[in-house]
DNA sequence: GTCCACTATTTTGTATACAAAATCGTTTGT
DNA sequence: ACAAACGATTTTGTATACAAAATAGTGGAC
């Protein structure tokens, strides 16, 4: 009966191959596996003290969503894209963020807009103290509020995949504490334009967003 | 040198699990295999003459996309889907279908026309033969026609998804002859709202139809 | 007769073993 | 010296074995 009673609420038991999977897809958002980098399978197995069978799986559904990708020849890799492929990608993402942001603004409710502004708040608060880290968390933390907000589990998936996918070249881009502050700034413009209620003017708002965003991660790669 | 140039151009080696998968993947899209149904590792492995290996992997990137859903307690099934979440799903794909035929509509080329006008008279023929199973062929290749002329393979990519997760909502539709004639009548309108250059009509036109699309879907499930 | 508990069976998750394919290095021949 | 080919090593793909978890089935107690 209490058997998990004690631990986090909903945390179902776990198995390897998910924990393998979550720490990958963790290493690529922070950076800590770069695009275009090799994963082996025995490396990966040893790190989490696991034999290649929940590596392989980990690697299978990874390769699924596009966050790795096998080479031609031998090995899989985080998947790395030229200019011109990224601009596809952002330009697809921006497509969604997009109609994510019109829906939003025709749904919006006192709970959404509450979970919208307060992760907005710890945007805020990440980017004045200069925490990266934090503000890395934050942002994801925001654009998924507003993912929400469209009360569409699907739009809210795609958008997510596509911020996982685009992670690491988005990251780059908030080197110094001064791009997080303009990047929180640029949140509390969009926000105006959500809440507007006005469906063309909130995905003008996202679509003008995710192109200066764009345009910072094309300079930072 | 001459080692596949007798088969395929660019068909290459395929390993079982990816035999396993596509397999399953032509399974559902037909209807062979029904929303809901449960799918036991050991019987895909006796079917396909394999061990549960790659079975296990085809099902880990199936439900990485999903196509395929881990029930709560044992076993993976074929994605079902309630009244509520099918309108969900094919809301979002109207929105993706959308920009797709926005973006197609200013990027035309007489390639792509022309790949888009071919695919058409296919499914003008498989309707007037009645040929149901043709027809969903060519119904397919005509959306992904238009998913191609946008040049953008991310785009196409996550709209191709949409149509296998609602593949075997959609398909139901198609009971008698007289549904695949209305079927490709409501191509030749959406051809001409795509080819007419104009981003907003073309996307309106493509919503048109997803509409009407969904209708349909939701009488027959 | 019904409910609970315990056991048995099924099914999943992981590890290991084995075979095939591919890359790399070395050697040999011209 | 360079190229080609052969062999060795690494790495992947698949099969099988084993352990743990969950369900089902059976029996017993009230």
């Amino acid at each position: 009966m209490a058997k998990d009673s004690a631990k986090g609420a909903t945390e179902a038991r776990i198995s390897t191959a998910q924990r393998i999977e979550i720490a990958l897809l963790e290493d690529i958002a922070i950076g800590a596996l770069e695009p275009g980098q090799r994963l082996e399978e025995v490396n990966i197995a040893a790190r989490f003290d696991a034999s290649r069978t929940p590596v392989r799986e980990a690697f299978s559904r990874l390769t699924a969503q596009g966050i790795l990708v096998q080479g031609e020849r031998r090995g899989v890799f985080v998947a790395q894209y030229s200019r011109e492929e990224l601009s596809q990608i952002f330009e697809a993402m921006h497509e969604i963020e997009a109609a994510c942001a019109r829906i939003a603004s025709q749904r919006l409710n006192l709970l959404t807009r509450a979970e919208i502004l307060s992760a907005q708040a710890e945007c805020i608060a990440a980017a004045e103290s200069g925490d990266r880290a934090a503000y890395l968390r934050a942002n994801e933390a925001f654009h998924q509020a507003i993912y929400d907000a469209t009360g569409n589990p699907y739009m809210a998936e795609i958008a997510s995949e596509f911020r996982r996918r685009t992670g690491p070249f988005r990251a780059k881009k908030f080197a110094r504490r001064e791009d997080l502050i303009a990047s929180a700034k640029s949140h509390q413009a969009l926000i105006d334009d959500i809440f507007s209620e006005d469906s063309l003017t909130a995905a003008q708002g996202m679509r003008a967003h995710m192109t200066a965003s764009f345009m910072q991660a094309l300079k930072a790669n």
